[in-house]
RNA sequence: AGUGAUGUAGCUCAGUUGGUUAGAGCGCAGCAUUCAUAAUGCUGAGGUCGAGAGUUCAAGUCUCUCCAUCACUACCA
């Protein structure tokens, strides 16, 4: 048995989740579902990223605390997973005294390891909020092409990048006045000093082809050491024995996987140590967007290695999500929350089903086209998937007291094969999910429900039930009505993983308690109940309708 | 600007180490059917595989150039 901790990034909590964050929870959900149907030992870890400057403004705009503000989030966050069925193990918070714990710790040894050194860096602060202004909080006039209102660190005009103490005319756009340059000590992390060991670890299995060619640029281009620090007003946590200085968020944000798993195991009575000691024979998989590849690829290891951790065993990244093939947006009332969704469409499977039917191992970005989402959902879902049920229950219902042919007793070949076409196809769908390729998942065992689908039409079982004699067990009519429920049912099994709710309808629907594990494919359901609609064809008005509703 | 990636039917996507008339689902047209949430089955139309050049007996698949789209470029997260 395996034993894996796997994370999803952690969501900042300055806004609601939205769409193309559920492609990461719901991508990662349907891997761990997967992992636990299989007998491992799996645990699914998160928590909400709450420090930093954005934070600390957004509180003070709306005159709370910044406590009090991530704590409203998190409510709010936790809520729309379990609404969209992403089951975490724990759902935790980075402003956790765990957190603050293990950053501290691992900040010391990283000092007792030499790889924190001080340097006095010249930085614009805004002299009226008396703070230092990061990046994106300083405007002004492209030194390139001189386009007017540019963040600090890119031209979206022309695409160059500089220092924010390049620009022309800078100003705050906190206050609209022009920062002062000021000097300010801060702490950096040597990662220049970690090109070994870095390079030597990415070759290890653990990031995808295209990651690894991306690192590569940066190996080329020489590791640089990495800032850690940030002077107050800052919400986070203070560095040790350095009063006014805290710790930028991307140090103790990653740390926030350990200290929600800290507070998981302490409530839980498991081993901490058992999953984060160096050289642990646990698996450690992260789920990320392809955007935040080198905290996780470069920064995060490097912490980990030199502070006494295992590194992570596999680190798998995927694309940002678009919708009719833009970027999401707010104008275009594409930027869609999962708030949104929910009141509007309501059923959280069809978007886990169609993320699932695009999903594969790649960095590529995945569209959500929205008419192609509402004729694929209804169409697979409703029209094929569920219409298996549907088209023969009825039968087995009237003439059968629901109860079904088992499958030894089955005797036209066409149907045995059927049945043992999907038994046989397993190992194939555990490669699928295991690779993350989801979208052959969702083809292959589509193709099944085809092929059942064709089977009804060619045996025309309402024919048959004008018949005489075909009311009878174990008559033709049945027979064929069981191979299809069996059937079904097997496909169920296998695509629990994807729409786990829509499955555990499923279950009852045969008597059973939801699928738990893949060996139910080794069991048989030998009665259903009566048949009930299992799920509502998608109407393209609640579409339009959510594509109204801004937040 | 640099780097990484993507560009295949109206839409969303498959296309293994280059090998016969380029595939699927949806959509569309026609037929069949009525058990089923106008669901299903069968048949068909539809593509100079982003553009151009090259290597090869043979290229969607390899090389180069160009175009378009996306992402990243370290003190926003």
């Amino acid at each position: 048995m395996r034993k894996i901790l796997v994370t999803s990034a952690l969501p900042y909590a300055n806004g609601s989740i939205h769409l193309g964050h559920l492609v990461e929870y719901i991508q990662t959900d349907i891997w761990v579902r997967f992992q636990k149907m299989q007998g491992n030992l799996v645990y699914y870890i998160c928590a909400d990223d709450t420090h930093g400057t954005p934070i600390m403004l957004m509180a003070e705009q709306e005159n709370i605390t910044p406590e009090i503000l991530v704590k409203n989030i998190h409510i709010e966050h936790a809520k729309d997973f379990e609404d969209f069925h992403v089951n975490f193990d724990n759902f935790y918070s980075t402003n956790s005294s765990e957190n603050k714990e293990l950053s501290e710790n691992i900040y010391r040894a990283l000092v007792k390891n030499n790889k924190i050194f001080e340097k006095e860096i010249e930085q614009f602060y805004d002299t009226d909020k008396k703070m230092f202004l990061p990046d994106r909080f300083i405007k002004g006039e492209c030194p390139k092409c001189r386009a007017k209102d540019q963040y600090g660190d890119s031209c979206e005009s022309c695409g160059a990048t500089y220092n924010p103490t390049d620009l022309n005319n800078p100003y705050s756009v906190l206050t609209g006045l022009s920062p002062v340059k000021k000097k300010t000590k801060h702490y950096f992390f040597k990662l220049s000093e970690c090109s070994n060991f870095l390079s030597k670890w990415t070759k290890l299995d653990t990031l995808q082809k295209e990651a690894r060619n991306k690192l590569d640029e940066w190996f080329k281009a020489g590791l640089s050491d990495w800032d850690i620090s940030r002077d107050a007003p800052y919400f986070g946590f203070e560095i040790p024995d350095a009063p006014g200085k805290f710790f930028y968020v991307w140090l103790d944000a990653p740390i926030g996987y350990m200290a929600s798993f800290k507070n998981f195991a302490d409530n839980n009575k498991l081993s901490f140590d058992d999953f984060w000691k160096n050289n642990s024979d646990t698996e450690l998989v992260h789920f990320i967007g392809k955007d935040i590849l080198y905290f996780h690829a470069l920064f995060w290891p490097a912490t980990l290695e030199y502070s006494g951790y295992r590194k992570p065993t596999k680190i798998y990244a995927h694309g940002f999500l678009t919708v009719n093939g833009e970027k999401m947006s707010k104008s275009r009332g594409t930027f869609i929350t999962a708030r949104s969704y929910l009141d509007n469409i309501k059923n959280p499977n069809l978007l886990r089903y169609y993320y699932a039917s695009k999903l594969n191992d790649s960095m590529e970005d995945i569209d959500l086209n929205l008419q192609d989402f509402s004729a694929k959902v209804n169409s697979d879902l409703v029209g094929k998937f569920i219409n298996i049920p549907s088209r023969t229950s009825g039968f087995i219902s009237k003439y059968f007291e629901n109860k079904l042919v088992p499958i030894e007793n089955i005797e036209d070949k066409k149907a045995r094969d059927l049945i043992l076409g999907i038994i046989n196809i397993k190992d194939l769908v555990l490669e699928h999910y295991e690779s993350r390729f989801f979208s052959k998942l969702i083809k292959l065992l589509m193709t099944q429900v085809e092929s059942l689908n064709e089977f009804i039409s060619q045996k025309e079982p309402w024919v048959l039930a004008k018949k005489e004699g075909q009311h009878k067990v174990n008559s033709d009519l049945h027979q064929i009505c069981s191979t299809c429920l069996h059937a079904f049912r097997l496909v169920s099994i296998f695509i629990t993983p994807v729409i786990p709710e829509l499955t555990s309808k499923i279950a009852l629907f045969f008597n059973e308690s939801p699928y738990k594990s893949f060996s139910d494919i080794e069991t048989e359901a030998n009665e259903i109940n009566k048949y009930e609609h299992l799920m509502q064809r998608l109407d393209l008005k609640d579409i339009e309708a959510m594509i109204v509703t801004k937040k």
